[in-house]
DNA sequence: TCAAAAGTGTTACGGATACACCCATGT
DNA sequence: ACATGGGTGTATCCGTAACACTTTTGA
């Protein structure tokens, strides 16, 4: 941040910036075969009564991060998830709060993705429920850019889940293979691999334990509970690896 | 001092930003087989005289791509390049201009990544060449924490080169396929594929012209020159494809 | 004629795909 | 006993890796 102006200028031009965060909170409901997406019914101006995003603007002495947190914290109680950055939109006019041509204060929003826990999420309703899930193929017409950012985090959860294994953080302690073919199914579709092979692949990666129990659901043969080995995947950490 | 007040929290805890855009600016030297980084010399404080990125703060009615590009132009003459957003940097503490426990005016940085052309690429001098570039594996002390967004950007280089097209925004028009290994070769390392392989691999996508001229390079049989043809393209964009 | 650079071909291996099949349980 | 879901095996296909070979030029 070379600020290299030699004029006298140098402050008066600066744009002066709140920044806000707001949460692409994705959660996988995989009896219901649907990616759900967090909305919140907003309260206030702009875009008064309009579902967007969880949000809130950063506070003196707090990071990026500990905001995300914050939003998180104060809409849904889960105890597995992951977090990441997603990316920074700051055009001007993206905020109606940002009077036309007035140089006034700036509105810039840091996008973050969240994957959670669907079953164990609870959600914690402020007033008359102004907060729920909805399917990514059903979003309302979302505040501010909203609808984009979600596009753009939907793109970055099925990358995430091709290629890292988030999908552990998000599944319980100990879950079966059929658990975990239902998962990727539902957010990569229907075609993505046969279940056989998309067994043998994962086996053969060595970092499930099977922890020998078993757990039958209805009629059929009971299913090994595995483990996923976090000590056993290191060594694959940040080589190219394929999950399909 | 911004006014601080227990009461209506709600406007006085929100922290107020100075917004600043760097740019991690590569370029690709096949002949030198270095990866090189843009680095301007700092002429103010904080960091005087230390290296850093190219790099500003965000003015009145400017976009963060319209600041990141204004840099760009500012440092370096070139027709060809590819710029895309990286990651967004905004802890508290991270520029020494936010006075500890002031709650004084934040300062947030935008990354950037951009790659252009080495050959074609004319540096601006200002003053007496406060500007070089610099061998990513040779890099000084940084000011800020722009060791690590190099690093950063380093880790995207790569990942883009694998992935997408981007060589062919920073090589001339026509090309041998000589030319476009040493590329692949200085970026992904000396391992990363056989020439004759690389060769049927990537003429077997289809998006490489045969111009059918010929070009003579000292010894050696003469090499064809091939043209990225980007409508043969269009159809593989988005899906998963590798260049290794 | 020989070295250097460009370009072609060939073989072997390993992973992915598409199945067919076996196993254990509930009803 | 049979439907249901879990789990195993196998034949085939195709991309990749490794490397030998041919072609065309300059010196």
């Amino acid at each position: 941040m070379s600020e290299s102006g030699t004029k006298q200028v140098k402050q008066s031009v600066l744009a002066d910036f709140k920044v806000g965060v707001d949460t692409v909170i994705f959660s996988v409901d995989t009896e219901g075969n649907r990616i759900l997406v967090l909305l919140v019914k907003r309260e206030d101006e702009p875009f008064l009564k309009y579902w967007g995003l969880p949000g809130t603007l950063v506070r003196n002495g707090e990071s990026l991060e500990d905001a995300a947190h914050r939003v998180l914290v104060e809409k849904i109680r889960v105890n597995n998830l992951y977090v990441e950055q997603l990316y920074t939109f700051g055009g001007p006019g993206r905020d109606p709060r940002e009077l036309p041509e007035s140089f006034g204060v700036r509105y810039l929003s840091v996008s973050y993705f969240a994957l959670v826990r669907f079953a164990e999420a609870q959600l914690i309703a402020e007033g008359m429920s102004g907060i729920a899930w909805y399917a990514i193929n059903k979003l309302p017409q979302l505040a501010f850019d909203h609808n984009q950012i979600v596009e753009y985090g939907y793109r970055r959860l099925r990358n995430k889940l091709e290629y890292s294994p988030v999908a552990f953080d998000v599944l319980p302690e100990v879950f079966t293979l059929s658990d975990l073919y239902q998962f990727y199914m539902t957010v990569l579709g229907e075609n993505f691999s046969d279940y056989s092979n998309f067994r043998t692949r994962l086996l053969k990666l060595g970092f499930l334990a099977d922890t020998g129990v078993k757990v039958t659901r209805g009629a059929g043969r009971p299913a090994s509970l595995y483990r996923f080995d976090s000590d056993a995947f290191a060594p694959l950490k940040d080589k190219p690896l394929v999950f399909i």
